[in-house]
DNA sequence: TAGTGGTCTAGACCACGTC
DNA sequence: ACGTGGTCTAGACCACTAA
């Protein structure tokens, strides 16, 4: 369209806050800008600048600040909304995501009943204690053996049946003030308390799960009988910079509820 | 930069080949330009114009062929990439994904060895043959009851060891020239072959996971005794248009092997 | 009405793969 | 050298929300 000979518009003088390469490389360590912007926006999540629940600056601003366009700001946000590290609201602004969202339940626990149906479910705390890590916690948190960290067991109870039996270690250092007291006055979902008493957030978890003849100790608490079959969840959760901060090992009921999962 | 005054650049005349609303409708059923090309292109997918492992015209071409910018075609692109239905290569082009490369086989048998290791298998066809569909199954493919429904019965061994016993229901009307001979003689994943013989390929899944005691028959197959604490996979597949085309059972003997689970 | 994210365009240049 | 997808920019307009 535009009949301008000696076209040359956008590439500016390098004057960004960022750069690709450093000197004369041209490829071998080639990054992204907009990758590069998604790793500044993450580093501000992570130190809290913008914490759970509140909105980041707009698009326009963000772009403003790292002198770049809006749309390399767009997809860098694209990307951490992909990753539920950011939610974007139309009209309104790009909030930090929270594990207090309805959504963000189902992503870390997916019982269904038979029916299909989502049902609520209360949490009793068993147990709440200080220990040094075994080596096979050790290393999956990747501490040093006999670091300290915190023992939790609690039972989850769906529509009064005790349904799920867990065993959380995290690392002492990071949940220094973890008490039974502190667990038990807080009401909603662990990773909800993590991130807003702790600035820990869960951001993934890989889980191995398999079929598992119930221990009597296991099947007491979850009013079974011995050797009847479980699912048994064994979870690692990472935080920014892919990072464990937790492991987890889940025994769960399956009759009348299922593990839903979907392959895409 | 560019001082002209009179500035409108954009909005050329409404004459691209597909258009949001029709009339005067300013918003209520609103669908974004590079949606309506994802439908385009999908379309193109399912007829078959462009097959499994082939590569489809470069950007460039559609964007000329729906009439719409490249960046358009770029977005609709992106999305369809993410949904694992085209695979993009820099430098070549982007291509119809196939269940043939590796990555789509880890995508919908997530079994892996306790080392962490990813161990090749042997399918063992049990049984393959054509009756009429149960309520229950009739239900999940949205067929009638008592419609022509093709079983498959099959044994998956890793490293010897019988793992895996899947029963396989699907509609007998796509699958129509299913036998257990061609079944016998097709290496590969089954959904390759579902892809490459019968035009039918397998979109997303979605499982139900349960903790199961091995009645007798199931247990005889997989070498366990009965009771034996399996994990039961109830799978649905859907093709294009989330069309159910597949009901399957699976029993997994999850000892040595887990069954990986990844929540992000 | 103003501000936000969402869409669309157009054009330039870069990185990659192939001929 | 050429074509492909990948990045980046700049600007316009649309849809949604709230004051």
């Amino acid at each position: 369209m535009s009949a301008n000979p000696a076209s040359n518009a956008n590439p500016p003088a390098p004057e960004s806050g960022v750069s690709a390469s450093a000197s004369a490389s041209p490829s071998p360590t080639f990054s992204p800008l907009y990758q590069q912007i998604k790793g500044l926006i993450t580093q501000s999540l992570e130190s809290g600048e913008w914490k759970p629940g509140e909105i980041i600056p707009s698009e326009v601003e963000l772009a403003a600040r790292y002198k770049v366009s809006q749309g390399t700001v767009r997809k860098a946000i694209d990307e951490l909304a992909a990753d539920n590290l950011l939610v974007r609201r139309q009209g309104k602004g790009t909030f930090v995501a929270t594990h207090n969202e309805e959504r963000a339940q189902f992503r870390f626990l997916r019982l269904l009943a038979d029916d299909g149906a989502e049902h609520p479910h209360v949490s009793r705390l068993l147990e709440c204690r200080r220990l040094r890590a075994s080596a096979d916690i050790a290393r999956q948190l990747d501490l040093r053996p006999a670091d300290p960290v915190v023992l939790i067991k609690r039972l989850l109870q769906f529509d009064g049946d005790s349904t799920v039996l867990d065993e959380i270690w995290l690392p002492g250092g990071v949940f220094r003030g973890l008490t039974a007291e502190r667990l038990a006055e807080y009401k909603g979902p662990l990773y909800a308390m993590f991130e807003a008493e702790f600035g820990t957030r869960m951001i993934r978890a890989s889980e191995k799960i398999r079929a598992v003849a119930a221990e009597p100790a296991v099947a007491d608490v979850l009013h079974v009988p011995a050797g009847f079959p479980l699912l048994s969840v064994e979870r690692v959760s990472y935080t920014y910079g892919d990072r464990p901060v937790e492991v987890r090992r889940g025994w769960y009921v399956t009759t009348g509820y299922y593990y839903q999962n979907d392959l895409s």
